[in-house]
DNA sequence: CGCTTGACGTACA
DNA sequence: TTGTACGCCAAGC
């Protein structure tokens, strides 16, 4: 609606993080370019960030790799690798999500 | 008030 | 092909 804050870029992740499914993933990349930019993931990153604060599965979201890169947020470097296990997401690597199997893309659903 | 950093990724040389 | 630079937006110092 009419959300043209100056952190409008900040809502909309947070509003596509909430719509991460259990089990599933998403990339910076792929929030950032469903917002109109690309460049953006690393803007994305502060939004996650915050979301944190606000209670959003920001664990849900990894870098284009796969890799927890915000583990730090969540007061252990193993809470999002963990978190991300009991909902059944597989890891090709230490800390590092099959992304592959579970990526999902905001705006497209199963 | 202004410069640098920061949970990244793409584009260009 | 690989490497380097830039872009995005906001917060921190």
């Amino acid at each position: 609606m009419d959300r043209k804050d100056s952190s409008e870029f900040f809502d909309r992740v947070w509003d596509v993080v909430a719509e991460i499914p259990f089990g599933k993933v998403t990339t910076y990349g792929h929030i950032a370019a469903h917002l109109g930019s690309k460049r953006a993931a690393r803007t994305v990153g502060w939004a996650l960030r915050a979301a944190a604060a606000k209670g959003l599965p920001c664990h849900r979201v990894v870098n284009r790799f796969g890799g927890l890169s915000g583990h730090a947020a969540f007061g252990g470097p193993h809470v999002m690798e963990d978190l991300l296990r009991s909902e059944g997401v597989a890891f090709t690597d230490d800390a590092v999500v099959d992304i592959k199997r579970h990526l999902w893309i905001p705006g497209e659903p199963e």
